[in-house]
DNA sequence: ACCTGAACACCGTTCAAGT
DNA sequence: ACCTGAACACCGTTCAAGT
């Protein structure tokens, strides 16, 4: 159907009009994703909130699939490499943390550029950050591609548990703790039972600190024995 | 439409057919995943191989999230934990291989398994298998849970890479590493351009390996460093 | 208790026709 | 060069009607 107002034409906008384009699509399926979720992302969505017919997207991008791959591009490319102090440990933990920084800034489409194939070229700007850390604090050169594969990993599969966490996991919450508590100890595994009050609760950030803090102290440890 | 046989009726099936089950639609599901991918299901194409209506499968499961999810969990709830040696390092990674094996049973379902709500029922059972080996081995309760936290994010993120790369990242396909290759060296960020060779290739299983190791010397290394 | 026909409100995508 | 009408082949889901 299109705008239903009486004006409707084809052919190209009278002048005056916006042109439609690839940024704009990008930044109004963006804001479908923060609005309403991945799942509400489709050609009609994307194209209803430009006013433009749906068809119309398949000038500028290469159908839903290349949507949603440039979403994930366009949330990951936002992320900002710090400069580099020189000490690895900081350096390793900052670019972990512009990484969730980057995906925080859109939830809803955090577990979109996690699921997508990662290493586009989008993600090559902090995986050149992280590669050249390691190879200044020692590491040969396949020995630091397996440890940015490894530091990635941690990234990645922590993100995205607190992608898919439900909201309200995280804080507050206590009625919702204590129920995931008793399910846990409904379960009778020994050591779930045992730890029921730890597993029932999460603390996303603190969490996400204490993994990269592992992983790093591995690296670390693993180039200094040597 | 249902079946075309000349045949059809309503109401429930003549005595002698098959009842339709709850696993007998997971069965389907999972056949339609391994076969055409997780694109590819849908009620429809489910409920088509099982020569049934699709909005038959409303009285089975709880609509098609409910049966993406049961899916995920059918592939988890495989994993078989293997018996403990008490040797901590060997049984993590045991744990993390089988894991992995799972997974790979079902390459086309990872995406799905790994995206979706983890901690549900069916994964309590490999949890329970972790946090009893870190609880032998010293581990306080509450780091007993973020050391299984770590591990898990690990994992997860490593089987991500692998699901979602394409098919022929791994081995052979000299003239697809040939190319990724010579893109990297386009980029001109030095370290990936210096370490293009490394970064063009990777084989899975290894690169697991090397994550899993690093994250089970970290655990180690601070439950003795006690 | 279980299955389906009719129906609804959505999808992604092609292609020819318009300006 | 860019946009859309018409059209197609799909979706998930509800609900009343059948046995």
């Amino acid at each position: 159907m299109g705008p239903v107002n009486s004006t409707t034409r084809r052919g190209r906008p009278r002048k005056g009009e916006l042109r439609l384009s690839r940024n704009a699509i990008l930044a109004a399926a963006l804001e479908v994703v923060d609005a309403e979720g991945v799942a509400a992302v489709s050609m009609r969505t994307v194209a209803a909130r430009l006013e433009v017919d749906a068809k119309s997207l398949y000038h500028h991008i290469d159908g839903k699939e290349g949507l949603l791959d440039a979403i994930a591009g366009e949330v990951i490319g936002r992320i900002e490499v710090p400069e580099q102090t020189g000490e690895p440990a900081e350096d390793l933990r900052a670019i972990a943390q512009a990484f969730r920084r980057a995906a925080r800034a859109h939830p809803q489409a955090a577990s979109l550029v996690l699921t997508r194939q990662l290493p586009g070229p989008a993600s090559l700007v902090p995986a050149e950050a992280v590669l050249s850390v390691l190879r200044k604090a020692g590491a040969e050169p396949a020995e630091a591609v397996h440890l940015l594969r490894s530091l990635l990993a941690v990234v990645v599969g922590s993100l995205l548990r607190e992608a898919n966490a439900e909201p309200a996991f995280g804080v507050g919450d206590e009625d919702g703790i204590a129920d995931r508590r008793a399910d846990l100890e409904r379960t009778g595994l020994p050591s779930i039972v045992e730890l029921a009050p730890e597993l029932a609760r999460c603390d996303h950030e603190a969490e996400f600190g204490f993994a990269v803090e592992l992983a790093i102290a591995a690296v670390l440890a693993r180039l200094s024995r040597r």
